[in-house]
DNA sequence: GCCCGTTATGATATTTTCTTCATATCGGCC
DNA sequence: GGCCGATATGAAGAAAATATCATAACGGGC
């Protein structure tokens, strides 16, 4: 359960440089900023640091300028706070992912007329 | 480098009834109509039956009535044929392609003067 | 100088996904 | 009735993605 949405839905994903950044890669950078660290954000996204450390390089790898910046030890023990350019993205990212949601109603309404309507719960036959 | 650097890209995925679809399935399911066959379109892309009846199959799974109908034994030793839905489903998903396409450029421009310039190899992702 | 929480990365284990091989069935056709 | 190429699945192996555990460096603060 807690899985997919029964209704249908559109994501999409931007492709830089061999890297795809998707609603979570920026969900997760967001919360960089909002938190101030990468370990916090992590524990708030119930993924382990390793994982979000591999997240935010994988993004990071796109682009010429940092997204964001990284202490270690200082004030706080250390932390993370995005730069102008990471911030833009974000901005960037729910711009587009705003307009996008406006072009698919049509998609959308056709879907839910069509699709199955077998219970998508965790589907342990048995 | 006589391979360029890889110029940003937006994809967009269909979520239906805890399955996605995305390019590669839809083109898939374009290359069963046009060759008649299952393990032909997979031929054709390069992949297994296996997989290709996989890919088929979880499409599937989201709709409630048939995508395509199959035959096995018969004139021809068998094949399969998109059915009127299925049909619908590759024109309704180019056409929001295409509009996505078109809400686009901002982004995509934006992309390309930031992103990274090292050297991407190429992107073949389905 | 030690403690603390954080960044950063290595090494290993586990889970998931994909691939490959193998087998069965179908049904027109010669 | 056997051959053919197609659909349809099972199952073992390989590969890739993800998770877990472990360790080091950092530097302000006490």
């Amino acid at each position: 359960m807690t899985k997919a949405d029964k209704n249908p839905g559109v994501r999409t994903k931007l492709f830089v440089a061999n890297e795809t950044i998707g609603i979570g890669k920026i969900r997760l950078l967001q919360l960089v900023g909002e938190t101030g660290s990468i370990s916090a954000a992590a524990r708030q996204m119930g993924m382990n640091y390793r994982r979000a450390w591999f997240l935010i390089d994988s993004m990071q790898s796109g682009f010429a300028d940092p997204i964001l910046l990284t202490e270690r030890g200082g004030k706080g023990h250390g932390g993370a706070s995005l730069t102008q350019l990471g911030t833009e993205l974000i901005n960037r990212y729910e711009a587009h992912a705003s307009l996008i949601a406006n072009q698919s109603t049509d998609i959308l309404d056709w879907l839910r007329s069509v699709q199955s309507n077998r219970s998508t719960d965790a589907d342990v036959s048995d």
